[in-house]
DNA sequence: TTCCATGCAAACGTTTTGCATTTCG
DNA sequence: CGAAATGCAAAACGTTTGCATGGAA
């Protein structure tokens, strides 16, 4: 396993990650943390999230062409708003595990038993789209 | 709803992205209809992959930062891996309707019946993957 | 004749990288 | 001390867009 240093800036970076509502980007990090470390590059903070990701401190998951980071401690899948771009979670417990066998049978991955990432239309969005 | 002409491009686009196997990108369709095509423009392989999807014949998803298009009928599921970028297909019926009930109520979202997108290690990199 | 579609090249936003320097262990 | 992390700026990447021209309806 690689070691991997204990710096301020790794730190601040999970810190902010952790503080952020919902489900930031590397660029909403980035100027949560520059409040506090105002010399803190953007390259540090895509370093230091690919470097949680790793140790599977958060999950990465992508949106739009735009990576999104979770600090998220329970297991828990992920809707996405196909409208809006909204991301929020639901409990594993939704999904059970017999499931993710069937889908395992039936295409012969190997599935992680979470995040799975749902599209559809959030409660805003609802609306509106049923006026098309 | 917005009209559309059928020009020579949009055929060829379509019919590359029918002829290729999997899940091709916007630059592998670009390739194969080059060979037909040689003049036909990116641009004009984006345009008309976004028209597509936005008429439904086509499904968009992304991985790793890249838009692949699936011109499938058939209602499926994408299992992703997440070591090698491999893209395969599950039966729609692996996914039991109820389950998504279960999702939309715990999330509030109305959720799409088809495309998921599920993440895990393919068959080909189950095995090095197990060495780590 | 209208106006949507095309080709080209330039622009875009996100992410990565090269390199000299700093800092952790 | 040696290795890894940083900051900065430049580059890379996939994708989108402006504009003049071409072609379907």
């Amino acid at each position: 396993m690689k070691r991997t240093r204990n710096t301020v800036q790794r730190r601040a970076v999970l810190d902010s990650l952790l503080a952020l509502p919902g489900h930031p980007t590397a660029a909403d990090v980035f100027g949560h943390v520059r409040e506090s470390y105002p010399n803190l590059s953007l390259a540090t903070v895509y370093r230091a999230l690919h470097a949680l990701v790793e140790q599977g401190a958060v999950l990465e998951m992508r949106v739009e062409n735009v990576s999104r980071y979770d600090g998220g401690q329970t297991p828990h899948h992920h809707v996405v708003c196909r409208a809006c771009g909204a991301v929020a979670d639901a409990p594993a417990e939704a999904l059970p595990t017999p499931v993710l066998g069937n889908l395992e049978r039936a295409s012969g991955f190997v599935l992680d038993r979470h995040p799975v990432q749902f599209t559809g239309i959030c409660p805003q969005c609802v609306e509106p789209a049923a006026r098309e």
